[in-house]
DNA sequence: CGTCGGTCGTAC
DNA sequence: GACGTACGACCGACGT
């Protein structure tokens, strides 16, 4: 929309008052104020300028008062009960809120908010701008014309020149004569008794004006033709009192009425206040970076003599709870070592314990070996209660030392992230500036950055004492604020606690089993590749003509568009030629090149970032190689894996699954592959209730066959290939809030052919329609959508003006509830496996998990009873309207046990 | 020489 | 542009 498009939005505040008050439910915060109205204004408000983007804007209501119609006839509005108080006490908020907003906001006392309206819409008229009213009052009709409108942002009806006509049967130059004939019981305009909207109207048109009636009077018949003759007199004052007057001397026109800055702390402070949390989440989050914070005070000590660290330990002993964090020499958790440690009992008092800080001039400190002899049975008591940031580091870095961490309750890092998990940042320093609006000293502030970046043992204590010290006493503080906060929300403090706390331990023995890997088979993969890479190469070069980096996708583009000019078939988001697998899949039907480089990058990508990266990752001392899980990264509540990262390892080409016979058992062990089924699918129809789809799962269906055999409607038997491939595809696309353009793009039909699939989809399994359209709606009217286990994902765009944010929180929404309860599915399995093998099986091991994956190292002898309780254990994890199912697998690698 | 955005590709 | 969630390799522009 062009600038001089964008219209002028005149809001009709004292209309959407009174509708706003009687047509929503009577909201109170939890002190008993009564802000329904007060929603229902600003919700509205906030629409509006989403929906229209007003250049210019006002919000006028009536000043109170008596006005020029009172004047005119006493009776003005007589019929009119006093305005209720719990309507009364919330028009403050509201002019506060809207001048928070930075709107315009106008009130001309001795006229109504009418009459106002009508003069700004008349003037702007002259000036040929476009008008918006936006109201409930039918009276406003008077002033529709071709650059003059209404919206009923309560109904979301508008009305022009025809619309007028429509609805009254009379032109909008009419409406005043038809009011006047009608009147009006709220206004209490009195009209020609016996008068009605169809009379009026049927004379107007005859007719046209109310002189040419009057003066044609005697020609009309009946009772109607006497009570209208008998009140000739009343017509004159009626008149008069349904015109909106549009002559008023006004100081603003159009032009001034800018909306300005909208005050955010402002707005921020009054929907605290009035309880108004979907429009607290609307607002811009504060940038960290610019948080008025403070630096944080505190009192800390560091501790040098055996005395001091006594009297320490004293104090540990008896502490409730003790926030604690260690520092090292790096952040591999298999090999870092303790440089020091701190403790923090009660806020704003903390140590730090310096033991192994080496730098020219360090000062002598206690022994490491002693000091951890000294807190390793208060470190691994479970019933002293610690409290850490990321503890399963500190579990790790223990664990080095041979100290098995226990008594883990509390992680800020994961109380952050039960809390928000779309906060994109759960270090430490930016829950710190988020929750308490103070800012730490960071890492980099005591050992710099980049190449020069020392590792903390080369700190000096002056810097790295505070620094340490002010970890543990931030991690108490944050706590307090950061479970006072769960605690709030019941859903989420359970799943804190039954959760993701529990799940702390079982991914510290994963990440330090470790998996073994032939490191030799993959070195021999990365030979045979290099070979087949440098015979593409130079086939590549020679169809082309010249010599190229393949592995670039911008001489890709040189060369495939502009030297061989091959179609474009698609963009990238920059607007230039994509060289995405697909497109140059469509090409390689016409042409050599693109399949050369479709190989190419296959096997580059397989070389780079499996066969030569893995066998460099495996750990010198285990000869496994230990990822890391993070528990705090997705917005969903999956995990995710990295260093390496084991959760993207090739399975769909042949090629791939070659790097899957690397991931092996040691020797006497197998490994066990335990699968949830269709998990995603199964929630679906367990969220949606759908009746057909609970019963193919209820069946044991293949369940794209069955989608396959309802959509196309054959028998189940005789769903062929590309039906059922087809039906799979859907149903993926389904999980993910696929559009018909999605789908077609997958299945490369047309985009009309896609959108019928879903259609018969939708009409075949009305059920999940129907869940994906309150989904959406729920994720609109509370901004955030929830698992079944009560996870929260907060969704801030999903009112965004800007279509594609908004399309893309949409999409977040039907996606989250079911990627989500997966992930809350498959972490209380592996609590539930781990607890079965700390407990009775601790011959075996749990390795790794893949979403719906789990993998574990088993002996050989117990595979099939392992494989059987696991089972039992996966999918007894939740009891869903739908079974779960677990497919077991075995074998000496990983390829094998699929 | 390091950082960072863009693009691509792997998994579920 | 258009199907959700991740991690990571590579290129190439940009800043030191």
């Amino acid at each position: 929309m062009s600038e001089k498009k964008k219209p002028l939005v005149l809001v009709d505040g004292s209309s959407y008052l009174y509708r706003a008050f009687h047509a929503l439910p009577p909201l109170t915060t939890s002190k008993g104020e009564p802000t329904g109205a007060i929603h229902g204004v600003l919700n509205m408000l906030q629409k509006l300028i989403r929906d229209y983007e007003p250049a210019h804007i006002a919000v006028v209501f009536d000043a109170g008062g008596k006005t020029f119609r009172d004047e005119m006839f006493e009776e003005y509005k007589a019929n009119r009960p006093p305005m209720p108080d719990e309507l009364r006490s919330q028009i403050d908020p509201i002019l506060e809120a809207i001048r928070a907003m930075g709107l315009p906001l106008l009130q001309t006392p001795g006229v109504e908010a009418d009459d106002v309206i009508g003069t700004l819409a008349r003037r702007a008229d002259k000036e040929n701008i476009t008008t918006i009213i936006s109201t409930g009052d039918k009276d406003m009709a008077q002033l529709v014309n071709d650059n003059i409108s209404l919206i009923n942002t309560m109904t979301g009806k508008s009305m022009d020149r025809d619309g007028v006509k429509e609805k009254f049967d009379v032109y909008p130059e009419q409406i005043v004569d038809f009011l006047a004939l009608t009147g009006d019981s709220s206004d209490n305009i009195p009209g020609v008794p016996k008068v009605g909207p169809k009379t009026a109207a049927k004379w107007l048109n005859q007719y046209e004006t109310l002189d040419n009636i009057i003066a044609n009077a005697d020609e009309i018949t009946g009772k109607v033709g006497e009570s209208l003759r008998e009140n000739f007199a009343q017509l004159e004052l009626s008149h008069k009192l349904a015109t909106i007057r549009c002559d008023l001397e006004l100081g603003q026109s159009a032009k001034d009425l800018s909306p300005g800055e909208p005050d955010i702390e402002g707005l921020r402070k009054l929907y605290l206040r009035l309880e108004m949390n979907s429009l607290l989440r609307k607002l811009p989050e504060p940038q960290e970076e610019m948080a008025a914070s403070k630096p944080v005070s505190g009192d800390y000590q560091t501790v040098f003599t055996k005395k001091v660290f006594a009297a320490w330990l004293k104090k540990l002993e008896k502490a409730k709870l003790i926030a604690f964090d260690t520092e090292t020499d790096s952040l591999d958790y298999m090999t870092a070592q303790i440089v020091g440690l701190s403790f923090a009992v009660k806020e704003g008092e903390a140590a730090y314990l310096p033991v192994a800080h080496d730098y020219p001039g360090a000062p002598e400190q206690l022994s490491r070996t002693e000091v951890l002899a000294a807190l390793k049975s208060f470190l691994e008591n479970p019933k002293i209660q610690k409290v850490g940031h990321h503890l399963k580091f500190d579990g790790h870095i223990l664990a080095n030392y041979q100290i098995q961490l226990a008594g883990m309750k509390f992680d800020t890092m994961l109380e952050s992230y039960v809390l928000n998990s779309t906060a994109t940042r759960h270090d430490m320093d930016s829950v710190a500036r988020r929750y308490l609006g103070v800012e730490t000293i960071s890492f980099e502030d005591v050992a710099g950055k980049g190449a020069k970046q020392l590792t903390f043992n080369q700190v000096p204590l002056e810097q790295a004492a505070p620094y340490a010290a002010e970890d543990a006493d931030i991690t108490l503080r944050l706590h307090k604020e950061l479970w006072s906060q769960l605690e709030k929300i019941p859903k989420l403090c359970k799943l804190y606690t039954k959760i993701e706390q529990p799940l702390v331990p079982v991914l510290l023995r994963m990440e330090r089993a470790g998996v073994l890997l032939n490191a030799d088979l993959l070195r021999e993969q990365s030979a045979e590749i290099a070979v087949r890479l440098q015979e593409l190469e130079q086939q590549s070069h020679e169809v082309a003509g010249q010599p190229f980096n393949l592995s670039s996708p911008k001489q890709l583009q040189e060369i495939l568009f502009e030297k061989q000019k091959l179609p474009v078939i698609r963009k990238t988001p920059k607007g230039q030629p994509s060289t995405a697998e697909d497109v140059l899949q469509e090409l390689a039907e016409d042409y050599e090149l693109p399949r050369l480089i479709i190989d190419y990058r296959g096997l580059a990508k397989l070389k780079s970032t499996y066969t030569d990266r893995l066998p460099e990752q495996i750990n010198a001392s285990t000869g496994r190689v230990h990822t890391s899980y993070h528990q705090a990264v997705t917005a969903t509540g999956r995990l995710s894996s990295s260093d390496p990262n084991l959760q993207n390892i090739p399975i769909r080409t042949a090629e791939g699954r070659r790097i899957r016979q690397a991931f092996i058992a040691p020797d006497g062990y197998r490994l066990l592959a335990a699968d949830y089924s269709q998990i995603e699918l199964r929630i679906m129809a367990h969220l949606s209730g759908d009746e057909s789809l609970l019963q193919a799962f209820a069946d044991e269906l293949d369940i794209h066959r069955a989608t396959a055999a309802e959509v196309f409607s054959v028998a189940p038997d005789e769903v062929s290939d590309d039906q059922r491939r087809s039906a799979k595809a859907i149903n993926f696309g389904l999980i993910y809030g696929m559009s018909a353009f999605g789908l077609a793009r997958q299945l490369n039909i047309r985009r009309s052919e896609a959108a019928e699939y879903v259609e018969l989809y939708f009409d075949r399994y009305p059920g999940v329609k129907e869940y994906m359209d309150n989904t959406r709606q729920l994720a609109r009217d509370q901004g955030y959508v929830e698992t079944v286990f009560g996870r929260r994902l907060y969704l801030p765009e999903i009112n965004a003006r800007n279509p594609q944010r908004r399309q893309y929180a949409e999409r977040s929404a039907i996606n989250a509830p079911m990627q989500g309860t997966a992930a809350d599915i498959i972490k209380i399995a592996m609590v539930r496996v781990d607890d079965w093998i700390q407990n009775e099986a601790t011959d075996l091991r749990l390795l790794m998990q893949v979403h719906d994956e789990l993998v574990l190292e088993v002996p050989e002898a117990r595979v099939d009873e392992a494989g059987r309780k696991i089972s039992e254990l996966m999918t007894g994890a939740a009891s869903l309207t739908v079974p779960l199912r677990v497919d077991i697998g075995s074998g000496a690698n990983w390829n094998e046990a699929h």
